[in-house]
RNA sequence: GGUCGUGUAGCUCAGUUGGCUAGAGCGCCGCAUUCACAUUGCGGAGGCCACAGGUUCGAGUCCUGUCACGACCACCA
């Protein structure tokens, strides 16, 4: 063995090792005596974006998962990780154009289909990367069972989804206010909406018999009625009066609403429904028009001809301009005040109206709410609990149609006569449901990523080897971040009940993010990006597994510092060298224990027990520092320093307390523990360490 | 405005039904070198556990309030 472990010189070849044994794949191990297999232990990989290389984040759950699924797969259990890639559809599609963008290129430059092509070939280049660095991360998933969000079996699947969805009544086209990012040319759901604060100006506009108050000058040409609050007495007399919309003069009846916020404002709002939420539904209750100034490419429509065709911002300075000539802008005032924007791009959201396909999620979400009350879904951390029933108690109506080609396109066919929707479970329908026309033509949308992601669970399973989803499911932990748990886990759930008929995962795994050392989150902006890839090639895997789940709560946020990962680089290699003096003796004949033996071996015990113990509850950094303790200051500084004067004597015990070692610390660092388990096999108790079984307490 | 959470050594964090003479890693200081490992060993300094009240034989741990910070949500045009 060498003076130092030298992790270059083992990690790939200890992972071909593992994939041959066939380790990673669930094994069926009835016991002798003909009894059932164990329970299994499953979990489903949160499909990482198949278009970017893996960052700290991706580090840190690819730990915890592995971790837990190679401690439960030495308990004996068949243990299956279940791993797969995801197409990230508005992520992936805005990564690739930024690409086009830089090549003098757009989009629109290409068809639906030649644009798809396209961004398929770079999606399958950077999914086979990314496995490859699971790979070097040492995740011991089933490869034999990878799965990719649009595999066609997938796609299958979720269409099927939607038929069920739309045959049960949960699915309708409406004309809603949507949340529109001109520049992302797509509609988003509630949830991919940010919200940021920021200093505008507030304009106080003439509308003859009222005064109104808005930021957004260049949408009165959409306005439809000024509402007032029915209880605001200073305008009481008006309601039913009516209002000049200034500029075109158009006649505007003036309403009551108690949408409407006396205090805000001059307490005047003015109505646009074509253009914003509370508007819309005002709108909707008085069965006013809606008329829409803005297209989907940011730009100005239905307003006099001066201002067609302009960007939203340029028109905004024209038509305040023109108030000001017009005499109708009575002062504009400061106002600070909170705006939608693009999670991605971070544009302006425009609200605007458009049709899309939505989801009625009242009775899905009940369900989920009710199943995580009755404990079939746990939380790991209960605070998250909380998180996950408050957003299931508030969430609307789910649009799942995106207006991008990369995804899963709706299975919606438009009758070309009738106009009618024909849905179908993917094929192409011969005639219209209504008219029975045969000329249809497809919706262009796509599906929300997170509506066929929230299908993972037992979509992976249904379309793995026979048997997978009755052995498998429901899962038994989900692990992922914290920011995808309205996105994902309680869409999951909904959907998970919804379709399989039971619930997705039993516990919910919640994990923090990574952050700096300073505890400052991680961006490529600030540029404090921590590259695992390059941790693990100047460190080792070991060590940044170790690095990422020490020091912190699973549930919590943790701060990494390479000092972090150098500092398990040295405990890797001290449980190399403790390996290294262990095995530089020849195995023990007959030896006699001494007082220190039994100490050692009651200590390893306790541990293993206290160890057993975190792992149950899912409290790993409590259990890497046990071990780390045990190793380093139990048996290096304390036993195995006084063996030196007896080693023959005490071959044996340090044998022991070695090979139980290695499989306590496998979880965690399983490269060196491998490492030298392969080296010493003779002594050890299996042939390979990853199938090993796991310590008694 | 609402919800969730956080404030413990220089830094990053543990401290799970109240018993702590309050711990770990990193950092810092001193000593040790042909011993498995300097990717090391031995020793050490460093904390009114945010603040103020309360419950209790006993509170870092429970309750109330205050202050500071963070995340998320929300129809304030």
């Amino acid at each position: 063995m060498d003076k130092s472990y030298n992790h270059e010189q083992f990690e790939e070849k200890i992972y071909k090792l593992w994939e041959k044994s066939k380790a990673f794949m669930p094994q069926e191990r009835k016991s002798s005596s003909g009894k059932q297999e164990k329970k299994p232990f499953t979990v489903i990989m949160p499909p990482p974006n198949a278009n970017d290389d893996l960052h700290i984040g991706h580090a840190r759950f690819v730990a915890i998962e592995d971790i837990l699924v190679r401690y439960h797969r030495m308990k004996g259990e068949p243990t299956l990780w279940l791993p797969g890639a995801d197409h990230a559809g508005i992520e992936t599609q805005y990564v690739f154009e930024k690409k086009l963008a830089k090549e003098g290129k757009s989009r629109f430059d290409y068809d639906q289909d030649t644009l798809y092509k396209m961004i398929w070939a770079h999606v399958m280049k950077y999914k086979g990367n990314m496995e490859n660095q699971l790979r070097a991360l040492g995740a011991s998933c089933d490869w034999s069972r990878n799965k990719f969000t649009l595999d066609p079996n997938i796609t299958k699947i979720v269409h099927n989804t939607f038929k069920k969805l739309y045959d049960d009544g949960l699915v309708y086209r409406g004309e809603r206010i949507i949340n529109y990012c001109p520049r992302c040319g797509t509609a988003f759901s509630q949830l991919e909406v940010k919200h940021v604060e920021q200093d505008d100006e507030f304009y106080y506009l003439n509308y003859g018999s009222i005064t109104i108050a808005t930021t957004r000058p260049e949408t009165i040409f959409a306005d439809v009625a000024i509402a007032v609050n029915p209880k605001d007495t200073r305008y009481q007399k008006l309601i039913g009066k009516s209002a000049i919309l200034p500029l075109v003069n158009r006649e505007l009846p003036i309403i009551a609403d108690t949408l409407v916020d006396p205090e805000f404002g001059t307490g005047a709002l003015k109505v646009t429904p074509g253009h914003d939420a509370t508007d819309f539904e005002i709108g909707q209750k008085h069965n006013l028009p809606r008329i829409a100034v803005i297209d989907e490419s940011g730009k100005m429509i239905n307003t006099p001809k001066k201002y067609i065709g302009m960007r939203t911002k340029k028109a905004r300075e024209v038509v305040v301009n023109d108030l000001k000539e017009a005499g109708k802008m009575k002062k504009i005032e400061k106002i600070h005040h909170t705006i939608g924007v693009c999670y991605r791009d971070q544009s302006l959201i425009e609200p605007m109206l458009s049709k899309q396909w939505f989801i009625k999620v009242e009775s899905l979400s009940k369900k989920a709410f009710a199943a995580i009350k009755k404990g079939q879904v746990k939380f790991a951390a209960k605070r998250y609990e909380k998180i996950a029933k408050h957003w299931l108690k508030n969430l609307y109506d789910w649009n799942v149609s995106r207006q991008i080609v990369w995804g899963i396109r709706i299975p919606a066919y438009r009758c070309q006569k009738c106009l009618e929707w024909t849905i179908t479970d993917g094929k192409t329908p011969d005639k219209c449901i209504s008219c029975s026309h045969t000329k249809l033509i497809q919706d262009t949308d796509t599906f929300d990523t997170w509506f066929s992601s929230g299908q993972w669970p037992f979509a992976t399973l249904q379309t793995g080897k026979a048997g997978d989803f009755e052995r498998f499911y429901p899962t038994s932990v989900m692990e992922t971040a914290y920011d995808i748990l309205p996105f994902w886990v309680i869409r999951m759930i909904m959907l998970g009940i919804y379709v399989a008929g039971d619930v997705p995962f039993k516990d919910v795994l919640i994990h923090g993010l990574v952050r700096d050392k300073e505890g400052q989150k991680i961006s490529k902006s600030k540029g404090n990006v921590i590259d695992p890839i390059e941790m693990t090639k100047k460190y080792g895997a070991d060590a940044l597994r170790m690095a990422v789940v020490w020091g912190a709560l699973i549930e919590n946020d943790m701060s990494l510092s390479e000092d972090n990962v150098r500092g398990q680089r040295n405990f890797a290699n001290k449980i190399w060298n403790i390996a290294r003096f262990v095995l530089a003796n020849p195995s023990g004949k007959r030896t006699k224990r001494n007082e220190d033996d039994n100490e050692v071996i009651k200590d390893l015990r306790k541990t293993s027990k206290r160890v057993t113990r975190l792992m149950e509850k899912y409290r790993l950094s409590e259990a890497a520092e046990e071990i780390y303790d045990f190793i380093w200051k139990r048996f290096a500084n304390d036993y195995l320093e006084k063996t030196k004067n007896r080693r023959e004597e005490a071959q044996k015990t340090l044998e022991l307390v070695l090979q139980e070692s290695l499989k306590l610390l496998h979880p965690f660092m399983p490269f060196v523990t491998e490492a030298i388990w392969q080296t010493g096999k003779e002594r050890f108790d299996s042939p390979i360490l990853i199938t090993a079984s796991w310590p008694k307490g």
